[in-house]
DNA sequence: GATGAATGAGACTTCATTCAT
DNA sequence: TATGAATGAAGTCTCATTCAT
């Protein structure tokens, strides 16, 4: 069932071709699926094609390599659009660590993390992309939260930082979210810019 | 045979030729060296023997495993033991948030921890002694200079996560650290926990 | 597209590049006369994709592992047609057993037999397969004619076991074969069975 | 528990190395044992060291190669004695062939000719070593009892042939032995020598 | 003499990539 | 274009044998 295939405003068809468009996105999915659980080094051009449902020569038409797949699967990321703001500051900065929280369970985010750190040095390309798509927007738009609500600048920086961190270095660390996590960490962020 | 030869205090020569300290270590270093400019699946037995100057047969004898091998490779990880502490909390935070940000430009920790979560599937041990040897410790001493300050108890597991997480997200995000950061941050943890 | 293009009697050409057959039976030829003249244990697949002319993932491509190979290659043997039977027992049988000698000798049976019982531990599907494909065949034709000869039923099975097994049996003490070593053999189980 | 080690009329052991015989004795166990189950391919140095409660390079004293090793091995088989003749041809034959089937499944006789047969090319003084050790034998003794009770010269040989092969091929063949299986081959013996 | 350590030469299997239909 | 086949270059692990204590 591809995506969007039945908009009603979609061109018309060219003959000939009429399964390429699945199999982009088809492989795209698959390639995304097995660098978040398996990891780059893992994840076989054999794998890909297989879940994908395609040959391996099929992807090589589109990709050159496989570090270029893997970035093309990157780059398809799309940043999950969150809730939308309520205007009450303390109400959206835990809805917005509350909605990360379920996204980097929902989507096994941290092994995908993981790969791009890990593969600094062999694929280079994995992290500025993984920042561009999906790190880069959540932190902009936690930092324009805090600056509409009068943070000082010099300020929302490491407060973006502190705020997001601490999910990843909870995680990292293993332990458990208490229930009222998020509400705690916001409180002691608003209370540390006076913006409680 | 004179009597007294068997006396308790006779040297516990064990028979046989003795293991190579050397090597041990050699191959210790070796592997964790590659497991963090490789990662764990491009560490390979044959990279590991060649660095550690032995043969795979060497490095067998002692793990039975590449993932043996990476395990004892991350086991042998100690953490850096920080400054000593002067008392006064923001001094003190300031200073071991400073150490964390040289220690892990030093030691290329961000592909090491890239590596134990990518590898969550494949080589579970990985992530949980990383966290014990080296994330669990450093917490363990911040959390432990936030409640002798007088910390509320339920504000400094959130605390923790927000500052050690700052530099773990800004790092992750890419974004250079200004000069002045680590005050920054600490500033407004002190300041949202009441102990400014 | 000409109407009728899709007709049963279209042939079926399978998308792909076909699977060379060629290869098919040089892998199987080369399988089998190193299983024959290595044993499987020091078959290696290196050895026959080189006697094959093909690489070793051509070989994998077609058989998941070393043992399906020697299988596959034991599978291959073809049981060779004997001569047609005279309709005079003694002739035929002197026939059969001389035949089964020229085999063992020109195609080296007996070390492939030493492997099918060697490996019943690590192989055990090489000698059922053996059995089936090379013992079973001569061993029915061989109780087949002593029963069309009048045999009583009871004594065709001990029978056929001292015709087959007395030259076994002189491979395997490494005697000589006299020249009318066959018609000896035949002579005293016709005597013992009545059918002189 | 070395056997004849307590025997009333042993030399005293010489001081200093009271354990090389055990040890010999263990070694030799060892390696028959594992040549019959692993087969000799798979039959290690290591895995004999282990089972004899020895190190390999105790072996390397005794034997310069694996290959002499297992010559000694095999060379170690002993002739298990038959049971005493009644001096009644038909009951002996009977005896003897049912002792071959009883010995050959509790020592696993069958993959050690295998073993013998498969490696022929690579360590050829195995098959020699047991045919002289186990296969001539019994032949002889079977060729004396025929050769006593008035059998024909130049039927003698062919008869042993049918005897003793009759159970290998029938061991071969997989198929079970019937209760009075014995007795009906030796009858069919009997009768085609003229001696029943 | 006996032990445990060390090693070089493979063995099986996998994989990214290219080829032929 | 899309497919299935083919491949060369590894990678993990094993083993007979030798070394040092």
């Amino acid at each position: 069932m591809p995506p969007g295939a039945d908009t009603p405003l979609a061109p018309p068809r060219r003959p000939g071709r009429p399964r390429s468009q699945d199999a982009d996105v088809a492989i795209l999915d698959a390639a995304l699926a097995l660098l978040t659980d398996e990891g780059y080094a893992r994840m076989t051009m054999d794998g890909v094609a297989a879940a994908a449902g395609v040959s391996k020569a099929t992807i090589y038409l589109r990709y050159r390599s496989k570090a270029d797949l893997a970035t093309a699967a990157l780059a398809h990321l799309r940043d999950t659009v969150g809730p939308e703001p309520t205007g009450d500051l303390r109400t959206d900065l835990v809805a917005l660590l509350r909605q990360v929280r379920r996204n980097t369970a929902r989507f096994r985010v941290m092994p995908l993390i993981g790969t791009c750190l890990a593969e600094e040095q062999h694929t280079p390309e994995l992290l500025p992309l993984f920042r561009e798509r999906s790190v880069r927007p959540r932190r902009a738009r936690l930092a324009a939260m805090l600056e509409t609500a009068g943070g000082a600048p010099e300020q929302v920086g490491p407060a973006v930082d502190m705020l997001m961190g601490a999910f990843h270095m909870r995680s990292l660390a293993g332990d458990p979210f208490p229930a009222d996590w998020e509400e705690r960490v916001v409180d002691i962020a608003l209370a540390g810019l006076g913006l409680a």
